[in-house]
DNA sequence: ATAAAAATTGACATCGTTGTCATAAATATT
DNA sequence: AATATTTATGACAACGATGTCAATTTTTAT
């Protein structure tokens, strides 16, 4: 095997000197159009490719943009991590892991050390790292941008973000007009923003039919399985039962919906449960459950583009900032209120 | 915030030439411990790392390693990034990943290019990508070592491999000691060599117990929640109904125990179930699944620090092949044989 | 004490690209 | 027609490390 072509390798081959094929394979606009498609030639012809480390070392650019995450739910990683990857394989960029704990006391270190080590270009954060002002203060002295996949928030620029809020709102709407009224809440991790607006749209939507908020049947649970399973035990043995429980995530409504087994509560007979997410088990489960999707490999795509763009100095800040819509899905968790 | 150190700073400052300060950095040899201790000094003063591009470029190096995969169960696909994370974490290697699809005729062409154009330093494949002996062969080709997270095979050298055989023996056995006799077996994906490995040692415990194989009730699934819904249809509308389904995987026996919850069986008490990889789902439903659980975390781990030996030229083969215990998880959905 | 061998160190070229700046050619302006 | 401006191109240095090889110092052998 021969090795590779260089630059150089191209400029003899089409007659022109090495700067003007960097100019070639750089985009750069001062090149004669008859001179770009010679040299274009030459490098097909050639199957030349930059060197990287070599346009790293002068340009200052790694090509390399850090994916952190406190691993959450995998499903939601995975995802994240497709549409990330998505975003890069159409440029010279890739993608690296760093997995870190957002509550470790050495987080901003690790962190810190990570993307100089790694001599990373850009940042993506995900919940609820993108919640930590801390790690996001620090990370900004390195001068490199960030980028946020995570529900609005006020005090830092956000390029992708969901409408959890809305989605919230919309399917406790959906529960309403089931005739439910008695509705529990469990509520996230409250290291994350995702929780709080979550609960925010499920508190819009009881104001706008004049329900009053139970504050006895509203629960603190952190994601895990376990808490769902743990909160139902507590939900369901209050004075004024709920008719029907929302759970801020999939893994909590698996959680509750164990509890009723064990208990011969049937659902959606006698209480209906809805998750958040639609992550795979909600619908392997069995009665599966009804949810909320968001568009979660479609927000990473985004917000790994709009970095990469960033990067590149394409500083039209125009349509990097970007919603998402969510979408409710109707599944068998979710049932007429018991008569 | 000023410029970060180079090997001419620490040299200056240590005043020693920048040869030397090399020398130190890549650990060679011929340093005098006072001189080294001294230039160690400035490079801690000075919170020096060397620029991966440059020492890329010089010494032929990228410092990344890429993870191929074709989209499996996601919790695998975490643990696998997990524990390759970890082997990288105290080296100067960086991880990359390329999902891409096993059976696309554009697969060979994906991977070449993108092995190329990221310059990796070698490669790990995860099932079914490292039973594709095509795609082997054509890697081969670009001189970067392999490694495989893959159950044993004997044409190439593995480094991390588990033992599916043995586990679905022992489980096997565990059925039967239950007093099961009519035993369906659902097979994963054939492209996967794990679900010729697990079927073998299915075989292996009827034949230990002198019970004969059934053809009837073996069934040709895919890994996929689907296939285990639509074939315990098949497997529990035969003449001579088994008493206990052996699932290739934990989402297919989702989707049995789905089927069973429809048309009123109960589990285990009219009917065993277990299942494969322990995956989340595994435990979060009701009945919770019996199945297997491999260290996949540790095999990735061991499997990517191989890999960085290899790459860094510690050729002492000695080690880097190791085979990974499974070890059974008996949960709620395995039980006696119904009388 | 002297020569030979080994250990330690440094000067300088080099990797493959891009940045700077000078220059040549083409086009526009007067 | 002469000049100014723009466009296109190239020569060469530079990025920050490592490789080569020669020079120097130290150790060992005679």
């Amino acid at each position: 095997m021969s090795k590779k072509a260089t630059i150089k390798d191209v400029a003899s081959d089409a007659g022109v000197s090495i700067k003007t094929v960097s100019r070639v394979i750089n985009n750069e606009p001062a090149v004669a159009k008859t001179t770009k498609a010679i040299v274009l030639k030459s490098i097909q012809k050639l199957k030349f490719t930059p060197n990287k480390d070599a346009q790293g070392l002068r340009s200052k650019r790694s090509f390399l943009i850090g994916l952190l995450y406190d691993n959450p739910n995998k499903y939601y990683l995975s995802d994240v991590q497709s549409g990330s990857l998505k975003a890069c394989s159409n440029t010279n960029y890739n993608l690296v892991l760093q997995e870190c704990k957002n509550n470790s006391s050495a987080l901003i270190k690790t962190v810190m050390d990570f993307i100089k080590a790694a001599d990373l270009n850009g940042i993506i954060l995900t919940p609820p790292l993108c919640d930590n002002q801390n790690l996001i203060k620090a990370i900004s002295t390195l001068n490199i941008p960030i980028s946020f996949i995570a529900p609005p928030n006020d005090s830092y620029e956000v390029w992708a973000s969901a409408t959890d809020s809305n989605a919230a709102f919309q399917i406790t709407e959906k529960i309403i007009s089931m005739g439910h009224t008695k509705i529990a809440f469990i509520k996230g991790h409250k290291d994350h923003s995702a929780s709080k607006a979550r609960y925010n749209g499920f508190c819009r939507s009881l104001q706008n039919h004049n329900i009053p908020l139970d504050k006895n049947i509203i629960f603190q649970g952190n994601f895990s399985f376990e808490s769902g399973y743990n909160l139902a035990a507590k939900a369901l043995n209050v004075k004024n039962k709920p008719t029907a429980i929302f759970c801020s995530n999939d893994s909590m409504a698996a959680g509750v919906i164990k509890y009723c087994y064990q208990h011969k509560i049937n659902i959606p007979d006698q209480l209906s449960v809805t998750g958040f997410d639609d992550s795979m088990i909600a619908h392997e489960i069995w009665p599966s459950i009804t949810t909320v999707r968001q568009p979660v490999e479609k927000m990473s795509q985004h917000a790994a583009a709009a970095l990469i763009e960033k990067i590149s100095g394409n500083t039209s800040a125009k349509g990097l900032t970007k919603t998402f819509k969510s979408e409710i899905v109707l599944r068998e968790s979710l049932g007429p209120v018991p008569k």
